[in-house]
DNA sequence: GTTCGGGCAATACATTTGTACCGTTCCTTG
DNA sequence: CAAGGAACGGTACAAATGTATTGCCCGAAC
């Protein structure tokens, strides 16, 4: 989640970003000044020219010199990942409600990571850790399992056996494989027998 | 979830194509024929023409004519999104080893549709359906209370309190707000005290 | 009033850029 | 061997494109 530190836009700046948010949404690239104009409803690039400077002025929106449609957006960074997190809800009781934007979230850091991959979970051994059947867990590939902190959420191979979501935990040369299920018992094995392919960063369900 | 369903491509292409991949998660933007000349140590912007034009005919690429640098690529149409979702994990027991991609998480369609917003969760009142405290909920606006199910998840704006997560049930003219957690007294209200703001649409946890 | 900034129109210009054309080489297929 | 396709180099050109400049209008601030 990125914070989305702008200052205010006149409204002939805002028409402008909106428009190209729009756009860009769209068509997944940029338009050029003289198209912008042409939605503006204007007959020369130099307003454009100029509201473009004042919204990178303020943050809104950079590009690379001299080339052409190079331009980005930086209030939502992705543009589809753009969602405003409007505030906390729910709890037990009720909380005060929400009036407008705290933050924006932003996928797109966990999404840009290069190698990641993902994997539907099938069971419910996980579900005390609010990991359900049917959920898709993203993960980051390990490179040093001696590095993983106890506790952390993995996929392992087990040799001979399968793959699996589990709780890691080192002992010595041993590695327990833990449910997040009292009605699952741990999985004990020599380290040599297990090999982690990934640490768990993310979760989504889509409903 | 998205397929990628292309036909086979020379290694040249596949090259180019990789680094139009990469190039464009990075930058944001398509790079120009010559830019991909460079990049692929070429002198001439002919073979770049060439490999785009076969990109376009085995379907993994697209572009406007005539207008700079709005290539888009079809193969995993965010770039960002497209993680290989490699198999089914985790049980209570242990499933077979993946091997291969089978498919492609592609968030782009839910993140795409307009309105969507988010909300952080506050509490465990709902956490027997498995959202946390801390987790993200993706919303997308109700128009139309009356075309609830009973039992859909909503965000609701409760007269003169606040804002809560609950499972949402009808009956007759009044709405009871349920949790998913024993500890918490269903909330039973007359219909016009009950707003509902958004029906959930994905849950969201980074770890 | 004066000043200053934002916005618009018109014009000009150097580059960038997509595209076309020609010829050559290399490899695979028949 | 011949034929075809893919790839590469070189060149050329019209159009698209970013950018700079000048002048004017308007409203807010002083």
């Amino acid at each position: 989640m990125t914070r989305a530190p702008q200052e205010p836009l006149t409204t002939a700046q805002q028409e402008l970003y909106d428009w190209l948010a729009d756009y860009i949404g769209t068509h997944r690239h940029s338009p050029s000044i003289r198209q912008m104009m042409q939605a503006m409803g204007l007959r020369s690039p130099a307003p454009i020219q100029s509201r473009l400077r004042h919204l990178q002025q303020k943050g809104w929106i950079t590009w690379q010199e001299g080339q052409a449609r190079t331009l980005q957006l930086l209030g939502d960074m992705v543009g589809a990942a753009g969602i405003p997190v409007l505030g906390a809800v729910a709890a037990g009781g009720l909380v005060t409600a929400f009036d407008d934007v705290q933050e924006h979230l932003d996928l797109a850091p966990v999404l840009e990571t290069r190698g990641l991959f993902a994997l539907t979970v099938n069971g419910d051994s996980m579900v005390d850790s609010h990991i359900a059947d049917g959920d898709v867990v993203l993960m980051e590939p390990v490179q040093d399992p001696q590095r993983l902190r106890n506790g952390t959420v993995v996929s392992a191979l087990v040799a001979g056996s399968g793959t699996t979501l589990k709780h890691f935990h080192r002992q010595g040369a041993t590695v327990v494989l833990e449910a997040a299920n009292p009605a699952y018992q741990p999985i004990e094995l020599p380290a040599e027998q297990v090999e982690v392919q990934g640490r768990l960063v993310a979760v989504w369900r889509q409903v």
